[in-house]
DNA sequence: TTAATTGATATCAATATAGTATCAGTTCTA
DNA sequence: TAGAACTGATACTATATTGATATCAATTAA
């Protein structure tokens, strides 16, 4: 059972990029170079970020990537529902009718509860946050003015 | 995001009629007749959970299944790993190096943290508690003597 | 003996995930 | 104003996972 696929790993790494470098556009090759992240498969990526209003790009020469939203207005929740989908007890659950069956229903019951816990605490983790938890990190291991490679 | 797959549901289903049915050997026909679970799928499913001692088989006529272990020591937890494999951050993780990459790793942390408190949760709710559910459900209902269709 | 059953395994289809390729359009800079 | 450095848009491919089906041998009760 897989929590985050690659899209949403990539998208949050590539939005710490993006949340640690304000005020200037960050083309799709350098955070492919610095994050490690395939190319083709990140611009995609961040094609799909722009739709959802949470970066803004500017077209060519010393073009790129900025954020749009606060770091800490990014909830890793809305990243996971952008490229996994809502959390949700199994497919097609809710297109059923509520309780036609009772073995799923008492099931269901109990897993929605454990969905609000889930969404809870990823709403908690924001790109903010790990910005900061990436600070104090790399503070206490490099001292300050580390590029942060990988 | 999926958090049970079919394979965890049908498992599940088979496993709380054989709960409720204690004593008897119930055919992987009437589970999949009942349950509305494709037959050689649920063939397939009951297997696995042989090879995992959660139950018993007999073959031949008037064969079946039947559990092996007491209900209550069985939490969906155990079935999510048997069948959709362990809770993780993300795949490949733990196959590199800790911390390589400084912004996988505070993620990492964070998400190790919420994995714990899923798989708690998940460990509560056992087959033995899903039952109990189900039946109070059922009397509320129905009144008892329910068969419990679908 | 035979019908009802599981054991074991092979195969297939559909979907999701991960990654690649291409070309058109925009913008900075020399 | 040419051209390099970019994004926009879209089509494509490969691989893995999920869901499902098919087949045949062995076992057992009646």
């Amino acid at each position: 059972m897989k929590v985050l696929t690659k899209k949403t790993d990539y998208a949050i790494r590539a939005l710490l990029m993006l949340g640690s470098k304000r005020g200037v556009y960050v083309s799709a090759k350098s955070i492919s170079t610095e994050q490690d992240i395939p190319y083709q498969f990140l611009r995609g990526l961040l094609q799909e970020m722009i739709r959802h209003d949470l970066i803004v790009s500017k077209e060519g020469a010393q073009g790129g990537f900025m954020m749009k939203k606060e770091p800490d207005e990014i909830p890793i929740a809305q990243l996971i529902e952008v490229f996994q989908g809502k959390v949700q007890v199994s497919e097609c659950m809710f297109r059923k009718q509520i309780c036609a069956n009772r073995a799923r229903c008492v099931l269901r019951h109990e897993i929605m509860r454990i969905e609000q816990v889930v969404n809870r605490e990823f709403d908690k983790i924001t790109i903010g946050k790990l910005i900061r938890d990436l600070d104090a990190v790399n503070g206490m291991t490099h001292g300050s003015g580390e590029k942060g490679g990988s």
